[in-house]
Formats: C-alpha cells, sequence, structure tokens
DNA sequence: CACTCTTGGAGAAACGTATCTCCGAAGGCT
DNA sequence: AGCCTTCGGAGATACGTTTCTCCAAGAGTG
C-alpha cells in the first residue's frame, strides 16, 4: 500500500495544490492501481465486488470528480450534440418558426438527455472561434440552406449531421422533415369541403425549404384545380411585416374567401384584419394557420391550426444522431445500416436516408361553417420519400 | 527541417491512421516547433510576423483544427457554461414561465456567443453522470429553490453560478431578478387609478421566488388598501388547470372587477373566461397579465401586459457569470470586486451581490376605461437591494 | 573585445483519464 | 508434477494541447 501511494510519483516536491482530488488521489487513498480505480468506477474490467465498492466509497469520500476534459480527450468522446439553426438575423434564433423551434429544441433536448447528452445551442452564424472550441459527437442542424458552408465543413471534420429539413445539397447523415406537400393539399382539401371558392396563402419571402416546399404545393393545386392563385408573401423574421401583408391580403380586389397562413402569427394577424374588414369568421372567411400555440384554441372564434409536431421531430432527429454516433440503431425505424462504415457515411451511395414525419390538423371553428368539432387528422402516414 | 519533422518521434512505426491533422503534423510541414505553432495560432510568444502567417498558412492548408478537448484539459476552460431550469415535471423546461424562458435562454446564449461561449441546456433533474460529464465554466440557475442540491454541490466542485431570482438559501456567486414587488404594486396602483373596487388575483400553487413574491405583494397591499384578497392559485405548470381557474375566479359571489394573472396564458384563458360570463372587457373587468407574448396586442380588446424584460436578464446573467469566470469587471455596474478571490467566493462575507431589472407595463386597451394611449412605465429603477 | 540584451524559437513537462499489455498467484486438470 | 486457465490487478502509454524554462545567435555598448 505505502508502494502504490507514490507509484507515479510525478508530483512536485512541493505538496499539492488544494485543487479537486484526481483519480491518482483516489488511487492512493484506496491503496489500489490507477487502473482499477478506472475499472472500479466504469463499471469495466474483472473486479471483485468487494474491491469496487470499497474503490467507489473512497472517491465518494474524497469528493472525486472525473475530469470531463480528460476522458473526452481520451475517448473521443464529449457527450455535447450542437444545435444549430440558420439565423435571418442577428438573433441566435429564427423569430418566426420560434415556437416550433422552441418546442423542437425541448423535445431535442429531452431525448439527447434521456441517452447521456447534452445539448449546445451554436447558431450558424456563430464567431468561428466558438464553433472550433467545442468538441462536439455530432450536430443537428435546422433547415440547412443549399449549398451551406457550415454543414460541409462538419461532413470534413467527420462529425455527423442530422438536418431538421430536407437538405437541399448537402452532405447530411441523415434527415427529418414533415411531408409539407401532403400538408398544404391537406389543408387546401380541408378548405375546399368547407365550401371555400378562392382560397388564398400568406407566405415568406425566404427560400428555406418549408417556405419552398408549402408554396409549390400551393400553386400546383391551384393549377389543377384551376384557381388563380392569391397569395402575399412577406419576410417572414419581420414581426411587424405579418400583419401588413395579412391586411394586404384581404384587402385584395380579388379577396380570397379562405386563408391559409404559413406561419404561427398569422392567425392573430388575419383576426384582426378580418375584423377590420367587417369579415365575420368562417362566415365570410374560413381561417387556417400554421401554429404550434394553443392560444389558438381560445380566440374568437377558435382557429384550426396546422402542427408540425415539433417534439416528435425534435426526438427523432436526436435520436437518429446518437445512433449514427454510436454506430446503434435503436429503432427508429430507419435504415441505419447506410449510415456506416466509415466516417459515418460513404461518397456517393446515393441520398442520405430521410423520414417524412406526419403533420397534425387541429380542426377548429374558423375553418368550418357547420358543427365545430374538434377533430385531428393526419394527412398522410409517414415513410420514405 | 528534416530533423524537425521527426522531432518527437513518438509516433508508431506503421503510418499513422489517417485522422485528422494535429499540432504536430502542422509544426513538421512547417518546418517548425510545435510551440512555435501553438504560438502563432493562438497570437502569443514573439514571433516575426512572418513566421506566424507561414504557419497559419500551413495549418489552414491541412485543415488544422485545435483539439477542443485537449486545450480545456490544458487550460482549465472549457468556453461552456450551463443553463439550468428547474423543472417541475419530466419535462426540461418549465411550461408555464415558457416565453419568458425562451426569451432569456435566447438573450443568454447571444449574450454567451458574443464573448465566445456556449451555452448547454441542463435541467436540474438530468441524470447525475450528464453534469458529471461536462466541463463546464459557470452555470445559469434559473429560479433555485431553498437549499438547492444542485447549487450547493456546483459550489463545491468551485464553478461559479449566477441564478435568475433572488435565491433563497444557496451560495451563489452572484444574481439577477426583477423587482416583483414593485411590479406587481405598480400594477395593482394602476387599475385602482382605472377605477377598479375589488382587484381580484390569479397566482399559482408553487413555491418559486416569483410566486411568492408577487403573491405576497398582492396580500399586503391588500392589507393596506383594506380590500379583502380574492384569488385563484392552480399548479402554473398545468396548462389545462389555467383556464379552470380563471373560470373559477370569475365565478366567485365575490367577483373581481379586476384581475391580473401571474402567467402568460392567463390573458386569453380570462377573456374566454369573461365572454363565457357575458363580462365586457374593460367595461366590466379590466386585465392585466404577465407576458412576453405580442399576441396581447393583437387580442380583442388588447391586454395589458407586464413584461419581466427577460432578454436585460438573460444578458445580465451571462455577463456576470462570464466577468466572474474571467475576473474581470466588464462594467455590469455590479461589485464585481466580492466575487473573488479566491474560488470565486470567500465563505461568511455576507449575502452575495445582486441586480434588481426594471419591469416594464405595457398599457393596452384592457386595463383603462378611457383612452387607450399606449404608455411605458418602469415602475421602479433597479438597484442593489 | 567582453559584456549584456533582445530576438526567435526549441524542449519537455504537465493536464487527468482510459486502456492495452502483461504478470504473479491460485486453482484445476491430466 | 507439470501445464493451462482464470482471477485480480499493476505499469505504461497515448490523447493533443499550452506553457514554463531555457538556449543560441546576433545586436548593441562601454
Amino acid at each position: 500500500m505505502t508502494a502504490a501511494a507514490n507509484q507515479s510519483g510525478r508530483r512536485p516536491t512541493t505538496s499539492r495544490r488544494l485543487e479537486r482530488a484526481g483519480i491518482r488521489d483516489v488511487a492512493a487513498a484506496a491503496g489500489v492501481s490507477i487502473t482499477t480505480v478506472s475499472d472500479a468506477l466504469n463499471g469495466k474490467g474483472r473486479l471483485p465486488d468487494e474491491t469496487r465498492s470499497r474503490v467507489r466509497e473512497v472517491a465518494e469520500r474524497l469528493g472525486y470528480r472525473p475530469s470531463a476534459a480528460a476522458r473526452t480527450l481520451r475517448t473521443g468522446r464529449s457527450g455535447l450534440i450542437g444545435l444549430t439553426v440558420t439565423t435571418y438575423g442577428e438573433e441566435p434564433f429564427t423569430f418566426t418558426e420560434f415556437a416550433y423551434f422552441a418546442e423542437m429544441a425541448r423535445a431535442a433536448t429531452s431525448a439527447a438527455l434521456g441517452r447521456g447528452y447534452a445539448l449546445v445551442v451554436l447558431p450558424a452564424s456563430s464567431r468561428h472561434d466558438v464553433w472550433g472550441n467545442i468538441a462536439l459527437d455530432g450536430t443537428v442542424v435546422i433547415d440547412p440552406p443549399d449549398q451551406d458552408p457550415l454543414v460541409s465543413e462538419l461532413y470534413r471534420s467527420g462529425v455527423p449531421v442530422v438536418s431538421d429539413g430536407k437538405p437541399g445539397n448537402c452532405p447530411v447523415t441523415a434527415w427529418v422533415d414533415n411531408d409539407h406537400e401532403a400538408a398544404v393539399l391537406g389543408i387546401l382539401d380541408h378548405l375546399s369541403e368547407a365550401g371555400a371558392r378562392r382560397i388564398g396563402l400568406l407566405t415568406g419571402t425566404s427560400t428555406d425549404t418549408y417556405t419552398r416546399l408549402s408554396t409549390e404545393a400551393y400553386l400546383g393545386w391551384c393549377t389543377k384545380v384551376g384557381q388563380e392563385p392569391v397569395y402575399e408573401a412577406y419576410p417572414a423574421h419581420d414581426p411587424a411585416a405579418g400583419a401588413v401583408a395579412a391586411d394586404r391580403l384581404l384587402a385584395r380586389p380579388d379577396r380570397p374567401d379562405a386563408v391559409y397562413g404559413l406561419f404561427d402569427p398569422n392567425g392573430t394577424d388575419l383576426l384582426a384584419a378580418a375584423r377590420r374588414y367587417g369579415l365575420r369568421v368562417p362566415d365570410d372567411l374560413l381561417l387556417v394557420c400554421c401554429s404550434e400555440s394553443d392560444v389558438y384554441a381560445a380566440t374568437e372564434p377558435p382557429i384550426t391550426t396546422l402542427s408540425l409536431k415539433p417534439r416528435k421531430i425534435g426526438t427523432t432527429v436526436v435520436n437518429l444522431l446518437i445512433d449514427a454516433i454510436e454506430g446503434v440503431d435503436s429503432g427508429t425505424g430507419v435504415d441505419i445500416a447506410r449510415l456506416f462504415p466509415p466516417r459515418f457515411r460513404t461518397a456517393g451511395n446515393g441520398p442520405p436516408p430521410g423520414t417524412l414525419m406526419p403533420t397534425e390538423l387541429i380542426v377548429r371553428a374558423s375553418s368550418q361553417r357547420r358543427s365545430p368539432r374538434t377533430t385531428v387528422s393526419a394527412p398522410r402516414p409517414p415513410g420514405e420519400v
């Protein structure tokens, strides 16, 4: 024991500074080697239970906390996952999809925590040194733009990336998205059935996947049913512009008798605009908007909303990513075999695997001329694209 | 150069695996020592500009990225700040103050990023191993309960902690909070001036600082002006309970003619309840609620809200924490000298320094019987408690 | 010329862990 | 009795930086 206490005499002669206890101190105090301490604490190696518990007890008594940095350096695993959102302004999160993002981030955090990982919020536009200064095991990217340099950089670094939103042209490991086209078509059909003759759209000017796919679906539908498109687009990141756009849409000579708004605040804005023009909802105007907020259950009248199910998306994205990191298929139902090896993705083996998650239409009074029962319908079941 | 290329011949004989380039590779390729590379890249040491730029160029060419783990291990700094929120359920964030929390977290992230730090979201109830596995330079704790074991643990580990919300009995380095008492008194006065005779309160059942201080302020005010308190409390983390409580409050025989709701959804819930009872706002019922959401600008009628200014709080909290970590006073106006040294806080030198931030009352139609001008007033200037 | 500075940079020691290799001893088997 | 196997554990190395210490050579100085 006495010999072991000084087995690796690297300490300087002066009494060591009164810092936190290291694994060496525990080893010395317990009269065992560093190896034994490490094994005992991590449940590895072949040790009798007695030794194991004794070491644990000593470690506890000394208040020993393993150094996360050292462990990360040694194992190459940090237990940290980056969460990135493309930012439109100087703020780290986008405004427009904020409720969606918040819910999604919450679910992602929860899912990660449940598997022993923590999330680091890192806007894509962060100072480069911040990105470089953090050991990330993987990254979740929300709605990466085409040719996202950040994703490419991560790919080159060998960091697995899973994106929320089908990526345009980025080497992601996997992606998850809603079936936006199906969702929009479902809403348009729903409004038609409720008696809408001319359906308008409140959309955005940015080029993200969500806006683009939704708008395209709308335009395609118009062509199909022979309706002249009637829509207004505004910069979705500008909170004030939405109200103006809503007003513009209802002020048009070819005023629609039903409107679908792509963004969260559109519901209240459209409702306010309708009041200004003396339009009654749903009698004169049918209303649906995409939102995760339940304030729309208590508006007058309650407004039908499309939920993108951010919780489900956040959970799935994180689980997919951790599967990729650990090289395990935890049963998310995605073909994980294509993700490895090596370096998480072989070049040129086709597009990365993607998952389409269903949306949920929460039907309330604003989109029904008759009995306002609260129904729920999934426009389309999930599946590979 | 050729000699330097193999200066630290620790590599195994077999050709090194095709991993990322390390600082050694850069040194070899540039024909300089490791020291020089480190100095050149970090802007330290005394090197001629020519050497510096050459090394940088080589590093760039090799795609060199310093290992964050190694740097953290060596320097003891990770650049990571924990963001902890007391959780009421199994979800990582509290529901009730969610909009507040989201805004606050956003501002905190922004402020941290601006100073080169990143935020890690870590619910207090996380698995212990997750906490232990992350090298944190400091932690922001939102509304720690009395005798919070987590805060004590962090204190013992020497991790500086700054709390959002005046801590009951925890060894925090510093804290920031709103002046909740002043805010409530300001609202009650505001409602009185608008003609309220009997002011009710919608409050929570939990014992967090916010709920407690606000309720106490209300009760104190009632005693002072001789009004019988009329309030309903509900578990604020339950989204459905709020509507029920709002209904209960307006159903009482001693129905109030003005109500202040402590939580974000109370506005819409109270509005809906008022409609059910045929009460017109503001004619029959004056309404104020605490919220960060701007949906209340578009309700019918628009509702007066109290903003706790989460952005300001988030920014201040983070700056205070980073000041403590770096031992610098960046000019936040708080007496930083008391935070050190050593180990960030000397025991027994009185209470930790705190800052009170002002709130903002956004007056809208719901709390005025006459001209609905949109005014802004700060109940009380900030200052030490 | 003998000396002191200054410049430019090399060497090596940590940081604290995980893990690969190896070894003695005790038991089991033929 | 010799050999093999398993048990329990020690030693040493590597992970990739930062930084403290030190040195050689040239430049200035009396």
